[in-house]
DNA sequence: TCATAAATTAGAATAATTCTAAAAAGCTTG
DNA sequence: CAAGCTTTTTAGAATTATTCTAATTTATGA
């Protein structure tokens, strides 16, 4: 696949979750969305545009992510007190989290099974399910 | 159960933790572990102290309940973003997590399997796992 | 009780994040 | 493709939660 292909690509890949392609939108897209599975911070993705020579502010990145986020582009991982984590992989699945190096690794949703859910209060149902085995 | 007796258990309770029982532990303490499961933040502390006229400030409600989470008296849950959650039930459990309220309800641990878990990674071990069902 | 160590506090400092309002970029229509 | 309108981007200020600092108060142990 051509550069330009992949460009177009994203930016279907954009417009698909109703967010504008616009430059920086689309620069910061291409820096997470590469086929590599991420879980960045926004300062990660900060270093990140300045290694690429991409120009941007530090309200972008925030508005970015905040935006991909809420879009379902990325899912907001709130384990580290103070600070978010943005997860780039989209599909079913759940988090080690290295407690010493305040890191996350994937685990496949496919593998884990819960049981023994309690019914839920009348009128809830259930928007996510998020297990999170500190090691 | 008489006053006297209280105050002696619970300084039984901060002493069994190694914290020293001194006046706003015991008084803070005494908001907290009244017999009901409760998760409150910083912010609900300050207002419970101030409803209960004890006088304290917002740098010894931090202190105070990172000490006491440190000390196992209690368990931080950081759900939210940005806002530490203290939760007095130290028994084995998960939460459900009501979105729109951003309030938190126990899940007994006893109703729940979890199984499928991957291998850890080599000298890991298991700190805990945390169940989030948001609804 | 005195001396020493620890706890408490007010307020300053920090860190992550959001807000503001002005400039820039993008879109739409003639 | 130019004008006009909307949305985005941005720098810097503001906000929020939390931690730090250093002085005061409280607790402990001989």
């Amino acid at each position: 696949m051509d550069a330009q292909t992949a460009h177009l690509q994203m930016k279907n890949f954009l417009v698909e979750h109703k967010v504008r392609p616009t430059k920086i939108r689309m620069n910061i897209a291409g820096l997470l969305f590469d086929g590599v599975d991420k879980h960045v911070t926004v300062e990660n993705v900060i270093d990140l545009a300045r290694n690429a020579n991409i120009k941007t502010s530090v309200a972008s990145v925030y508005n970015t992510l905040n935006q991909f986020a809420s879009a379902g582009m990325l899912r907001r991982v709130s384990i580290v007190q103070g600070k978010a984590f943005f997860d780039t992989n989209l599909s079913d699945h759940h988090h080690f989290f290295y407690v010493d190096e305040e890191t996350l690794e994937d685990i496949p949703a496919g593998n884990i099974t819960i049981e023994g859910l309690p019914k839920l209060p009348k009128g809830r149902s259930v928007k996510s399910i998020d297990v999170t085995v500190r090691i």
